[in-house]
RNA sequence: CGGGGUGUAGCGCAGAUGGUAGCGCGCCACGUUCGGGACGUGGAGGCCGUGGGUUCGAGUCCCGCCACCCCGACCA
């Protein structure tokens, strides 16, 4: 028993860390606040990927890259971006070092003329770019998406949900009218959301960010809110609406069918490798990690209970035909015959890694002609006709997928609070924690007043919400609608 | 950047009143095991985060620095 987890009720944070660490996800750097992803980390981001990849390019988006280095000057041209990302960003000043006695210097001598920003988003250098490539309606839209790493200069950091350096996929697209612009935003959201509840079987809920926590040069900021299990919200992948400000700032302009001149319209849009926290504290459990069979790099494995090596063979045999099955069934399977661990070694590093389901085969299953069937979300074992194993794994996986996405939204629902005065919105805070629908008056001031005396920030303004008439929970002043509060990462 | 904590073997830790480093896990070898992290025997592995100081002598006492973790402020 070497590699327990710190029970999530004991600490929640040290729960976090410690599957992040054992199951081999990532690993702390020599580097400050930037982490190592490590292979069977990187193999669910990689997944993940793929797959958000897929619908981007079947949604009209082509994959392009732009440097790393944004020079200083570009960030200054949009006003309210600067503002956001002047203070967490890594800036280069020097292009070479020299030999200083035994020690490694700079050298002075090679300052940069201008220095240069390693990009913390990359709305600058693209939108200098588009310039460049859009000159009349033709060239529109131009939709393009990004995977790359970007850096903002964070002063606390946490494995995957938050480090200096991070992966993501960042979208920038250019289009002839607002409506278009403001479409594709939304389409990008719906990619999100179908994302994050078909595939990670998370719920999040869609909405837009209040003036106070929208993106930085964005007219508008929507974006889905998951909720963790230590009830604070998650933000999950935000999709932007940047009407004319990028245009303006970078006069990019187009020619219309009519032959007037246009600022064209634009929308940014990304989801990181934040998504991996959000994957991991969604699901997981005291035994480690619990992953959604779609995301899963291995699906399945299958473990041979065996005292000789006679029995092995047979083993070996049987499970031969099955592996190949469920290859073909389009299953991701990973037979484990390796003789220097245990199977009970083996029982608890495949649960600690979240494998959705263990097939273990041993001399008792070799006479009966079954195979024993273990599911991770609920720790489950049955005993299952070899005959029928297929068939059963196959509709095994899809329950999974789908017990996972019911039990995180009942958790979801049941920690989701209407409140309707301060008091009692402190008190849900406190105790419970989660989403508190609450009636607000729509000012930043209020909102600021709520955050500092209860950490809770407005998560986002339900799309579609419901209107109902109610009075702000803070100023007592009329308010439309109900938004949803809660302390977040 | 504030508050708290921790730096001793790969990991987790112990090392009262200063006397030259130990335990568990892991690792290596051999044997017995194998249906929930097996057991025995034998081994390998540490300038005790770092720089100064006190002392005949420092993991231990004093001062500085550094790193990391947790909690805040800031943010995806």
């Amino acid at each position: 028993m070497s590699k327990v987890i710190t029970p999530k009720e004991q600490d929640y944070s040290q729960w976090y860390n410690d599957i992040v660490l054992k199951a081999g996800l990532a690993d702390y750097s020599a580097v400050r606040g930037c982490m190592v992803i490590k292979p069977y980390g990187f193999a669910i981001w990689e997944r993940m990927q793929s797959i958000l990849d897929g619908m981007f390019k079947a949604t009209g988006h082509s994959n392009a890259y732009f440097p790393l280095f944004i020079p200083k000057s570009f960030f200054s041209k949009e006003a309210a971006h600067v503002e956001g990302f002047a203070k967490e960003c890594a800036v280069v000043t020097h292009y070479r070092l020299k030999k200083k006695g035994d020690e490694l210097v700079v050298d002075e001598d090679a300052r940069l003329d201008e220095e240069l920003i390693v990009r913390p988003t990359s709305e600058t250098i693209i939108w200098n770019t588009y310039k460049g490539w859009i000159q009349s309606y033709r060239d529109l839209p131009l939709l393009i998406n990004q995977w790359a790493n970007v850096v903002r200069w964070e002063m606390r950091t946490r494995l995957f949900l938050r480090t200096s350096e991070f992966l993501w996929q960042e979208g920038h697209t250019a289009h002839s009218t607002r409506e278009e612009a403001v479409a594709e935003t939304l389409k990008i959201l719906d990619i999100y959301s179908n994302f994050a509840q078909e595939w990670m079987s998370m719920p999040v809920i869609k909405g837009t960010k209040t003036e106070n926590e929208r993106f930085a040069g964005a007219v508008e900021t929507y974006c889905i809110e998951a909720l963790m299990q230590d009830g604070k919200a998650l933000q999950a992948g935000t999709s932007h609406f940047l009407g004319q400000n990028f245009a303006k700032a970078f006069d990019v302009t187009f020619l219309t069918k009519e032959g007037t001149t246009e600022h064209v319209w634009a929308t940014s849009w990304g989801v990181s490798t934040r998504l991996m926290g959000a994957l991991i504290m969604q699901h997981s459990d005291n035994e480690g990690l619990v992953l959604p069979p779609l995301l899963a790099p291995i699906q399945v494995v299958i473990v041979p209970i065996y005292r000789e090596f006679e029995q092995l063979a047979k083993i070996n045999e049987a499970i031969q035909p099955i592996k190949k099955d469920l290859e073909s069934a389009g299953i991701r399977v990973k037979y484990d015959n390796d003789d220097k661990h245990s199977p009970g070694w083996k029982f608890a590093e495949y649960e600690l890694k979240g494998i959705p389901i263990r097939l273990g085969m041993g001399p008792r299953d070799i006479e009966n002609g079954t195979i024993e069937v273990a599911r991770r979300d609920t720790r489950q074992k049955q005993n299952i006709k070899i005959s029928q194993i297929i068939e059963y794994v196959t509709g095994l996986l899809n329950d999974i997928q789908s017990a996972l996405y019911k039990k995180a939204l009942t958790f979801q629902t049941g920690n989701t609070n209407r409140v309707d005065n301060y008091t009692e919105f402190k008190e849900v805070l406190d105790k419970k924690g989660g989403f508190v629908l609450a009636h607000w008056d729509g000012t930043i001031q209020t909102e600021e007043k709520i955050k500092e005396e209860t950490k809770a920030t407005i998560r986002c303004i339900p799309l579609n919400n419901l209107k109902e008439e109610g009075k702000c929970i803070y100023s007592g002043k009329p308010s439309a609608q109900r938004v949803i509060f809660a302390k977040a990462y």
